[in-house]
Order: C-alpha cells, then sequence, then structure tokens
RNA sequence: GUGGAUGUAGCUCAAUGGCAGAGCACCUGAUUGUGGUUCAGGUGGUUGUGGGUUCAAGUCCCAUCAUCCACCCCA
C-alpha cells in the first residue's frame, strides 16, 4: 500500500510547540487589554447556516468559502465562517432579549477563506476582534482606537499611527465629485491605492474612471489634506459644506478628536488621513486602521462602524462598531524583531528528573511526582532503549529544559538529589524535600 | 481568476545531457554518573507526478500537481 503523503492542506498550518508558545503570550496580552476595557469572551461555531454567512455578500462571498458537506443530503447546508463579524451579527440578532446594551464582546479564533495563499495570507488564520454592539455615539469608536494602542504597545510596539476616516465623508466626497453611486466602489478602491501608487497613479485612475478634470484636481487637494489636527477637518468642512453626509462625517471626528484625548491617545499616534478606504462594503461611519510607521507590512489593526448589519437579522438594526487586530501579522512581526520575553522559553518543562537505571525508575517517579506537588512542571525521562544519563541530558538541551535532576544510587543513599542548571553548569545538591523550593530558586 | 519563478536527503542548497553531492539535522562510538564544543563512523533519494526526445535526462520538451512572488480580491 502506497504511503500517504504527509502535508498541511494547502494554506494551512500547523503550530508545533513552540510556537504555540509565543502564540499564547500574544494571545493573553491581547485577551487581557480586552478584558481591561471591559469585553466579555464570546464563542461561535466554526460552521454556520450557508443562508446566514452568504447574508448581504451573496455571490461574492461564495467564492472565497469553503462549504462544509456530510454524509446526509436532507439538511439544511452549512458553511464555514471567513469572519467573526457576520457570526456576532447573528448572535445579537438570535440573543437579543438576553443581552443587556451596550454589548460588549472579544472573540479570538480561527476563520476561513478560500484564498489564493501568499505571504502573510493564509486559508486558516485567526481573528481578533472586539465589538460595541448598541451604541452610536462616538466613544464608542474612539475607546476601540485607545484599547488598539494599548495592546499594540503592551507587546512593545511603538512607532505606529492609527488612520482615521469616515465613510460618510468618502461618500460626500464621491458627490462633490459627480460620481454616480454605482461607480462609487471604483473611486473608493482607486483612492486606496494612494499609499501604493501615489498621488500620480490615483489620479490617472481616477481620469480613466471618466472623472472630469477639474474634479479630480479639486479631489487631490481634498484627499491630501490629512493630519491630526482638527484644522484639518475644519478647511475639509468648508470645502464639503453642501454635501450633508460628508458635514455628519467631519462633526463624528471631530467628536472623535476630542474622545481620545482623553482616553490616553497621543495626537502623535492618529491621523485623519481621507484616503485610507478599507475594502469592506458594509461600514458606515468612521473607519480605522493601524500602520507601523517602520515597516510596509501593512495594517495590523482595522475596523470600523457598521450600523446595518445586524438589519440583515433582525428588522430594527443596532448600531455597531469594531475593531480587528491583525494577529497574524503582529505575530510575524513580533518573530522577526525578536519581540518576546526570555521566559516565554522552547518549553513550558522546568524541570527534566532522569532515570539512573531501570532499578531507579520508581525513584525517579517518586521525585517527579514531589516536584509536580511542589508546582513545578516536570518531565520523567522515559525511553525503550538502554538508559543512559548522557542521552537524557542531551534529550534536555535540545528540548530546552533549563534544569536536570540526577538520583543515582549516592543520592538516594543519602536522600538527596543533585540538579543542574544546564545554561551555565550549576549544579547543586539538596535534600530531596526541598528539591522545589530549590528548582524555583534556580529557575531565578 | 491573471502573469512570472521554483520543485533534488528532514532543512538550506550544489551537480556542462554522462557514477546524485555538500553543509546543517539525525543515529552510533570516542565518554559505563552529565548536555552544548571536538573527533571518527553511519542512516537517509523512484531528483514533485505522468508522459516524450535521446545511446544516455536531475538537466531538454509537453502535461499535471505543489510552493513562492506580483496582480485581482481581501468580509
Amino acid at each position: 500500500m502506497a504511503q500517504i503523503e504527509a502535508r498541511t492542506a494547502a494554506g494551512m498550518r500547523d503550530f508545533l510547540p513552540n510556537e504555540m508558545l509565543k502564540r499564547r503570550y500574544v494571545i493573553s496580552i491581547v485577551e487581557e487589554v480586552f478584558q481591561l476595557y471591559g469585553f466579555e469572551p464570546l464563542q461561535t461555531p466554526i460552521l454556520e447556516n450557508t443562508e446566514t454567512l452568504l447574508g448581504k455578500y451573496g455571490e461574492e462571498a461564495e467564492g472565497l468559502m469553503y462549504s462544509a458537506k456530510h454524509g446526509r443530503q436532507d439538511e439544511a447546508s452549512v458553511a464555514m465562517r471567513y469572519d467573526l463579524t457576520v457570526p456576532l451579527a447573528r448572535v445579537v440578532a438570535e440573543h437579543y432579549n438576553e443581552f443587556n446594551f451596550p454589548f460588549k464582546r472579544y472573540q479570538i479564533a480561527p476563520v476561513f477563506r478560500g484564498d489564493r495563499p501568499q505571504r502573510g495570507r493564509f486559508r486558516e488564520f485567526y481573528q481578533c476582534d472586539a465589538d460595541i454592539v448598541g451604541v452610536g455615539r462616538m466613544i464608542a469608536d474612539s475607546e476601540l482606537i485607545s484599547l488598539a494602542i494599548k495592546i499594540l504597545r503592551r507587546l512593545g510596539f511603538e512607532a505606529f499611527t492609527v488612520k482615521i476616516n469616515n465613510r460618510k465623508i468618502l461618500t460626500g466626497m464621491g458627490q462633490y465629485a459627480g460620481v454616480p453611486d454605482e461607480q462609487l466602489s471604483d473611486l473608493y478602491r482607486s483612492v486606496d491605492k494612494f499609499d501604493k501608487i501615489g498621488a500620480d497613479g490615483v489620479q490617472k485612475e481616477l481620469l480613466e474612471g471618466g472623472i472630469a478634470e477639474d474634479v479630480v484636481e479639486r479631489m487631490m487637494t481634498l484627499l491630501q489634506a490629512g493630519g491630526s489636527g482638527t484644522e484639518t477637518l475644519d478647511n475639509l468642512a468648508e470645502v464639503l459644506a453642501d454635501y450633508e453626509v460628508a458635514v455628519e462625517g467631519i462633526d463624528e471626528l471631530q467628536q472623535m478628536a476630542t474622545h481620545l484625548t482623553r482616553l490616553d491617545v497621543p495626537a502623535e499616534n492618529y491621523a485623519f488621513d481621507f484616503t485610507m478606504v478599507r475594502g469592506l462594503g458594509y461600514y458606515t461611519g468612521p473607519i480605522f486602521e493601524t500602520v507601523l510607521d517602520d515597516d510596509s507590512i501593512g495594517s495590523i489593526s482595522g475596523g470600523g462602524r457598521y450600523d446595518d448589519l445586524i438589519g440583515i437579522f433582525r428588522k430594527e438594526s443596532l448600531p455597531t462598531t469594531g475593531i480587528s487586530l491583525g494577529i497574524e501579522r503582529i505575530i510575524t512581526l513580533m518573530d522577526e524583531r525578536g519581540m518576546y520575553p526570555d521566559s516565554i522559553g522552547e518549553t513550558v518543562v522546568q524541570v527534566l528528573v532522569t532515570v539512573f537505571n531501570r532499578e531507579m525508575q520508581d525513584e525517579a517517579a517518586a521525585l517527579a511526582m514531589r516536584l509536580r506537588n511542589g508546582g513545578i512542571r516536570t518531565e520523567l525521562y522515559m525511553s525503550d532503549s538502554r538508559l543512559k544519563l548522557g542521552k537524557q541530558f542531551g534529550h534536555a538541551d535540545k528540548k530546552g529544559i533549563p534544569i536536570v535532576a540526577v538520583m543515582g544510587p549516592d543520592e538516594v543513599e543519602q536522600d538527596i538529589v543533585t540538579l543542574k542548571r544546564l545554561q551555565d553548569g550549576t549544579e547543586v545538591t539538596v535534600k530531596r524535600g526541598e528539591a522545589a523550593d530549590k528548582v524555583r530558586e534556580l529557575l531565578g
């Protein structure tokens, strides 16, 4: 029988133990800060009814969605979630009467997209979302930005900027430019490329899109008017004064600027950027995106207000805003920059208890239990081949276990144990009863 | 979905159409109470897969699959 080739499916990854330790470190910090801001955990199924997921996107979503089949054909079709936002909207509608609003939840969980894999782009990846349901005021959006900044700082990032824009302003600009509604998405797409293709590139695309030359000229001026001061907004408000929706959007950003100061967000950490669009069609108000000042990897967090989404599942919608941390990118960056504390290490094991020979097996097991009962993460050596201390030390070394315990005939006779710290070769003998405390001391 | 590049040992990669190799990793020993360093030896291959050209194919041709890169898209 031919062997089956051992490999993950396209775009899927294994996380081996040493990677898991890093991922868990990042996730634990993110989760801790979510809770500091009063968000509560939520878990939803990986599979949802296909109808739920198709919700708003129809055929658009179909191309990227994994459908899930089983032997029975006579049930409603289900598919794997491609984000955590649509399931949240479903949860809110389904459990509406069980919640007190505002409802603040976070969720860190895998999602699936049948995209073609590329660097930093996988078919299974983690999303890390915090959302506030039931508040239309700008304090909610502002708190999300404060939250994201707090998390990034805790993880060790310093030079970054949250770009802020408002869909209402973009809509107003579209009206100002005289772009018909059905061409608005083309306009946004071009504007969004500003970082990549520059002002000239955007200008060219807009002209090719059939927008009049003088309008393009004026739009280019508007787009490049970003900055963190509210005077930026004032200037924009003058130009767009005739477009109600734009005025509303500008006013929202002005409110946010005030809130952000109160929420410990310094002016150098955010900027209004009218070229920032974000792809999602469901945003209705403020949108935000975080980029590192010293790396071109793209955004490491993003979000915005989507007041209409819950309306897909309920007669009346609820104002909602949310933020998503690009945790896969964040982890990639932290790997590249070595931003993990040394304490994470390569293994969870703190001590390897060696087995001197088969006769000493029970003594070794007893010592392992003594250490475990003392709160030390302990591996008891086991092997089907000949027991050799050198091999056991080698095992500890390769695995990154910091301390090795040796208990040979001499130690048993004197009721002691030899502990060796591999890193610097420090070796001590202690009474067995004091082993756990001594290990803790050696670990520093 | 479009275009390009690359597939050789577990990993990183060599090999003018002419005996499939190196480094690292792994295993054994030097070392029967101690890892890393060193030294000696060893395991490991249907060269992604299927066809074709040739006396001869890792190498050339076709197809296919996979990976990577740039687009498209990115809920």
